[in-house]
DNA sequence: CCCCAAGGTTCAGTGAACGAACTGAATAGG
DNA sequence: CCTATTCAGTTCGTTCACTGAACCTTGGGG
């Protein structure tokens, strides 16, 4: 059960298949998402993805040539271009948690309110949309199993695109 | 410039990943785009995309699998499930307009009000997110390159979801 | 000076995507 | 009624990306 993606789609002139040449190869959103809960070392990245480090490295690279992450020293940080992408990884989250997911596994809440999102995107107090460095990640109770010190880490409650310390 | 996606995400416990097995393949997201957009049949996808035909069979019917279309006869129709998927679509286009895209290649409109949805995915006129059936597509100058029968009926003004006629 | 860890690169094997050719059912025409 | 043409796939050989393991390189610390 394992799949691939091709990388580019030369002949669709659209804005949707222009994204996914830049994220829609496998793995990458994932890169990208855990850049969102702070992760920024390759061997972070590496451990909590379970990715083959060729893959990760390719990845990352290709990231940092489109302008999503920027290599500040040994850390791979979100660029404002990344940190737009939320809206997309944020609807994937939401969409599988009401439609794939039994249990919530993670809640976003809005600092400034105390409210969790809605599954429209808006927080429920201030009905705006919130960005990413105004929510906290809890996690619920569908979020178990793994064991690596990443993902114990990303376990405690944090805000987001803040560094995590493992 | 081809690339390759697995499908799964084993030891990701994360609502991201489980999204990703459903939408995250190669083609699957365009597939749910031109769903949006009033495509139904097979040979239109086949003829839009410019998809190997194994591949789009393949896609179609682990997308009914999945539970985000329904075959009606020779017709694949997006479920709530699927359309419950517009703010991602929505969202990376949207992405992709303000930070890949020279010029604007398609606008959507919120019928009731008249107005394009602003960046932030809510009608500038009335603060509210705005489902897809009430969206019209209108497409902007970046958008010339195709000459298939679906592309040119893509290209007049339409409303999504609306079945389009080749 | 040696050892270790972090951050990669290289390489053989596997599996998915690709594209062309083929099948089979359902109309359409004569 | 028989044939031609879609439409909707399946089959299959080739190509290409992902995978995992091994190897390399740089920078400290003891």
């Amino acid at each position: 059960m394992r799949m691939a993606l091709g990388k580019d789609y030369a002949r669709q002139d659209c804005s949707v298949a222009r994204a996914l040449e830049v994220v829609g190869e496998r793995w990458t959103l994932l890169i990208v998402r855990d850049a969102f809960y702070g992760v920024r070392r390759f061997s972070d990245f590496l451990v909590h993805l379970d990715i083959p480090r060729a893959v990760l490295s390719a990845r990352l690279q290709s990231l940092v040539e489109s302008g999503l992450l920027l290599k500040d020293g040994q850390d791979y940080v979100l660029t404002e271009m990344g940190r737009d992408l939320w809206s997309v990884v944020h609807g994937l989250a939401r969409w599988a948690e009401s439609h794939l997911m039994s249990e919530p596994s993670r809640v976003f809440v809005h600092i400034a309110c105390g409210a969790g999102v809605r599954a429209d995107g808006l927080c429920p107090a201030c009905e705006r949309v919130i960005p990413p460095e105004d929510l906290e990640v809890h996690v619920g109770p569908g979020l178990l199993r793994r064991d690596d010190p990443v993902s114990v880490a990303l376990r405690s409650p944090h805000r987001l695109l803040e560094p995590i310390r493992t």
